[in-house]
DNA sequence: ATGAAAGCCGTACCCAAGTACGGAGTCAAT
DNA sequence: ATTGACTCCGTACTTGGGTACGGCTTTCAT
């Protein structure tokens, strides 16, 4: 199915394990170049956009978003390392604020269903009464 | 502003510590009684609806989506503590899930920017170069 | 009594990251 | 030559949790 280095737009979306829709999407946005059609025909995609759709991906999965995603496809072609350890190290101070926010959470739902296996009255429950509040 | 126990939908709100947008918005989703009018003049709220938007927003606090929170006032009307604390304990494991999500995240960015620190030759950057791949 | 501040109501918009739909064209195999 | 699969393209819909707009009425303070 995949041709060397000639792929259609199901090739290229199978090649990078996304969906069609995905590649059309990431075109939309601007993350992704649409290649010249041949008028009338099928547009053509290379190895390189299965890299660029994987890039994509990886970044994704650090939890950078689409937007900071971008700017990371732009400096790596400035390869500037300097700008790029500045998104890294700001995305790193969000996913230790978010894990902060919900260790928290997680704190006080095991407080809570502790709670519960403590109490023996059944008259009322725990965590209801926590979310009533009334303290 | 506050008059004893006859609250305008903004003296709810401000009550409440929302936004009116947010209780019409409540409304709307039926997580709150839309109190009867009387015909062409204002609706009036009381101290009960203040409670449960107290309610609903610790809930928030701890997790639960507006959908569960739904079902956390059915319950506690029920006070059924048996299933609220399955909800709660679900939530505790999306929670710890995500945690554990986010920490392989701040792990790998950790890394990556230490890397970038060791890193002396200017050639290209640790980050992109993972982000590339092919490795 | 008059003008500002609230309330009422329906509708539309926002973010992110896609997914879905539908009509038309095109390509490859049988 | 027809079927079936795929592509093209524009548009609209999805989820979650609201926010904003705009026209109208009612209420309150002066």
């Amino acid at each position: 199915m995949i041709q060397k280095h000639i792929l259609s737009i199901g090739g290229l979306a199978q090649a990078a394990g996304v969906n069609v829709e995905t590649v059309r999407y990431y075109q939309r946005v601007g993350m992704l170049a649409q290649p010249a059609k041949p008028l009338h025909g099928i547009r053509k995609y290379g190895v390189g956009d299965v890299k660029r759709i994987r890039f994509i991906k990886r970044a994704q999965l650090l939890g950078f978003t689409l937007a900071e995603v971008s700017e990371l496809l732009v400096l790596s072609n400035a390869s500037s390392c300097r700008e790029t350890q500045d998104l890294a190290e700001s995305k790193l101070k969000s996913v230790s604020e978010r894990i902060r926010d919900l260790t928290k959470m997680q704190d006080t739902l095991l407080q809570l269903v502790a709670r519960c296996n403590a109490a023996d009255d059944s008259t009322s429950c725990p965590i209801i009464d926590a979310l009533v509040g009334e303290d």
